[in-house]
DNA sequence: AGAATGGACTTTTTT
DNA sequence: AGTCCATTCT
């Protein structure tokens, strides 16, 4: 038995095959040929947006599978989601064959190097079990830090200094090392904490995102030989989208090429919008320095997007000092003029787009899912999804909260990290006294003291209990979670994961917790619970000839923290998409809505500061534009919501970079900045304009269309009575049974009554809403007749 | 211990 | 507007 079997050896191809390499090659244009055909030594492919960088690099790959120079086993492809990963492993699938595609080694660098860890984590002082911490997760361990440290989390935010350390290991800034940048209070306070940090996850056998990719530059430093392992094994690298990547994936990448050199890289400095991220564009900028033997090619081609598109695409990167120069082109047509769409307010945006969402699906019989509504940031989906639930269109949105960041969902995965890795503080932390189970904060208080004291994880603290003299509440209630989580663990490799997460998440009393809560959204938590439960049970299906349950769950719960949301999209459903501007990256849709093109929205008021984060602000604009295949709509509106108040905009700047001879009005009129109806005028001007009916609410034109609402909002029924005033307290008391109408809630049903006087509580069912718990006293219920 | 209430604060973008 | 946190109430 080989000692790492990662991957099957087995030569897939059994002899090359030139005819199929010409197949392969025979869907190419020139560019994209010779980007397929140079497969040894260093090449960077500068792909403009729309040329089909991807389906080359695909073919790419097909063509080292089809000439045999390589097993599937032995190319790597790092892509930047998991989603980019499945889709191009179905494709060559279906060039050369599913079981071929299913063994290359396909992913995003964080997927790739977990697995990598997971196999060697005892080389460098971890356990297999590793969790995997997301931000969440990594500023909790930093808040107990500061808190055992005595550093006020009010003057410094924990998520500032979460984000310094992390670009600090981005650049592989060492602790020690980290001194030396140090410019002020977070600096400072990140500085302290950074050691501290690393060495509480090393304590928890926890590992956060930047970990995944710097903990592989460790281990190969002090491994060489595991580093020539996967030098040799790795015989062609391929990096989608490496204008985005970072620092330590740079060194990465070089490591593992530094044998064979076959590297390639595909990319467009002109997509580069991740720098926040830590993304580092020199990268691509530089790699004709670091392989001075690389073949470079490029493919201005574009397939995707009318000449009008493009043309408008073009003047707004023209804006941009940095670049490398390319000449983007296009055989299509060219199509229609760019519209804008000016709305008084966020809702009235809303609307607009989603009537013009309606009128092409009706006239021109495009399906929902040819649309894309994209935004700056997630915050503006609300009044977008509103107007598209009010017409009744059918919709789906990527982003925000994806749902293994859901509570319940981070809930439910820590209590199975914990029965998996017990030194997981974090995990414990969260769960120890979730449901309640009488385990208050001085119970914890006193759990941190000695593991502190003792350089212990909480875990191990709770396994010497006895010794600790706690009072006999608190060291029973301590005592049986334990023995709750420690029954489990010791379960973990006779029963199946799944089944072991159900009666887990039973017994801890999860499920109930969240049934008996009884209101919709308690529901909808519970089946999310569920779907958590049935994925491990798919998970565990494809890995029941892998071992035992404890490699399924472990395995699965690190994949789950990788995930986002776009990764879980079937992608087939038929709906319009709503994103952020930087999830639409790769993507394209027949018709594109960028919306909220203002001031302080986009660009953002921080970069409009900073040139270097102008341009990029300016890249993401042209990135959202090139979205979009056939038609493209520019929305703005004069107020918004933000921060609970209504506020005044201005159009963006980018509006007026724009080349506006293929720009049009919604009338169909010529746009030019110029002559704008006082689109770029003062906020107190702006103001006028928006002092029509009501502030926010539908206007004379957009009203005139708009269907009435599916769902009318609840209406006090006729013939009511207060029934809770001071006055009428005791001559009107509410009885089970009782129908009554509450102003946010609507009607509903008492099912109970507790307490009297103030005290009085009712229990209402509402049909809208489900069952309410109200204080009677707030509530202002009106009895219905 | 735990629930409830009121206040401050918030929003970039994400593997 | 919603969320998180601290303080107060039961």
């Amino acid at each position: 038995m080989k000692p790492y079997t990662l991957f099957s050896d087995t030569p897939s191809v059994q002899e090359p095959s030139q005819d199929a390499a010409q197949a392969i090659l025979s869907g190419l244009n020139t560019s994209q040929r010779q980007a397929v055909e140079a497969s040894d030594g260093p090449v960077m492919i500068i792909a403009g947006a729309g040329s089909g960088k991807t389906r080359t690099l695909m073919h790419r790959i097909a063509y080292l599978l089809a000439l045999r120079k390589a097993w599937p086993s032995q190319i790597l492809a790092l892509t930047f989601t998991n989603k980019a990963a499945r889709e191009m492993r179905e494709r060559i699938g279906k060039l050369v064959g599913e079981d071929k595609a299913k063994e290359l080694w396909m992913g995003t660098f964080h997927s790739v190097f977990s697995r990598i860890l997971r196999r060697e984590a005892n080389r460098i002082g971890y356990n297999q079990d590793f969790s995997i911490y997301d931000t969440d997760d990594a500023q909790g361990v930093i808040k107990g830090l500061m808190t055992a440290m005595a550093i006020d989390a009010k003057a410094v935010s924990p998520r500032a200094i979460l984000h310094k350390i992390s670009s600090a290991k981005n650049q592989l800034i060492r602790p020690a090392d980290y001194g030396r940048y140090v410019n002020g209070v977070v600096d400072e306070a990140a500085a302290r904490l950074y050691q501290p940090y690393q060495d509480q996850l090393r304590r928890n056998n926890a590992m956060d995102f930047d970990d995944l990719l710097i903990k592989p530059i460790e281990l190969f430093q002090k491994h060489p030989d595991i580093l020539a392992r996967y030098q040799e094994r790795w015989k062609y690298l391929h990096i989608d989208e490496y204008q985005d990547t970072n620092h330590a994936q740079y060194v990465i990448t070089r490591m593992l090429a530094a044998t064979h050199k076959n590297i390639c890289v595909v990319g467009d400095d002109a997509q580069s919008i991740y720098a926040f991220r830590g993304a580092d564009i020199t990268n691509i900028l530089d790699f004709q320095k670091d392989y001075p033997q690389a073949v470079i090619v490029r493919l201005e081609q574009n397939y995707r997007s009318t000449k009008k598109i493009l043309q408008l695409a073009d003047s707004i990167i023209k804006k941009n000092k940095d670049q490398i120069d390319k000449t983007l082109w296009t055989d299509n047509s060219s199509g229609d003029d760019i519209t804008l769409l000016e709305a008084l307010s966020e809702k009235d945006e809303a609307t607009k787009v989603e009537q013009n969402i309606r009128h092409i699906h009706l006239n021109y019989g495009l399906p929902y899912r040819s649309f894309a509504i994209l935004y700056r940031t997630n915050a503006q989906s609300r009044s977008l999804e509103d107007a598209l639930r009010r017409g009744g269109l059918p919709y789906k949105i990527y982003g925000g909260i994806n749902f293994y960041q859901r509570k319940e969902i981070k809930d439910a995965v820590a209590y199975l990290r914990l029965v998996v890795n017990p030194t997981d503080n974090e995990s414990l932390k969260r769960v120890i006294n979730y449901p309640t189970r009488g385990i208050g904060a001085k119970s914890m208080e006193r759990v941190a003291e000695v593991a502190h004291k003792e350089g212990l994880a909480y875990w191990h603290v709770l396994e010497k209990l006895s010794q600790l003299g706690f009072p006999p509440a608190a060291h029973q209630a301590l005592d049986k979670f334990r023995f709750m989580i420690g029954k489990y663990a010791a379960h973990l490799s006779s029963l199946p994961a799944a089944e072991l997460a159900r009666e887990l998440l039973a017994e801890a009393g999860l499920m109930q917790e969240l049934r008996q809560e009884n209101t919709v959204e308690a529901l909808a938590r519970w089946e999310n619970v569920q779907e958590l439960l049935n994925a491990i049970a798919e998970y565990e299906q494809e890995f029941i000839d892998d071992g035992n349950g404890t490699i399924v769950l472990s395995r699965f719960l690190q994949e789950v923290s990788l995930l986002t949301d776009a990764d879980n999209d079937e992608g087939n459903d038929n709906k319009v998409t709503l994103m952020t501007l930087h999830a639409s990256k790769g993507l394209e849709f027949p018709i594109v809505f960028l919306t909220g093109l203002e001031e302080n929205l986009f660009p953002l008021p921080q970069a409009a500061a900073d040139p270097k984060q102008l341009e990029e602000e300016r890249r993401l604009f042209y990135v959202g534009i090139t979205r979009a295949q056939e038609k493209l709509y520019l929305a703005f509106a004069r107020t918004r919501f933000k921060y609970g108040k209504w506020e005044d905009s201005l159009r963006s700047r980018f509006l007026d970079e724009l080349d506006a001879s293929v720009l049009k009005t919604e009338g169909g009129g010529r746009w030019s900045s110029q002559k704008a109806t006082g689109i770029r005028t003062t906020a107190t001007e702006a103001g006028r304009w928006r002092s029509g009916p009501t502030q926010g609410n539908s206007y004379r034109v957009s009203a005139m269309n708009t269907p009435p609402p599916l769902k009318a909002t609840p209406k006090p029924p006729q013939g009511r009575r207060m029934v809770y005033d001071e006055e009428y307290t005791a001559s009107q008391p509410i009885v089970p049974g009782q129908k009554v109408y509450h102003e946010s809630f609507g009607t509903g049903k008492v099912i109970a009554i507790e307490g009297v006087g103030d005290q009085a509580k009712a229990t209402v069912f509402f049909r809208e809403v489900g069952q309410k718990k109200l204080v009677l006293r707030f509530a202002k219920l009106q009895v219905v007749e």
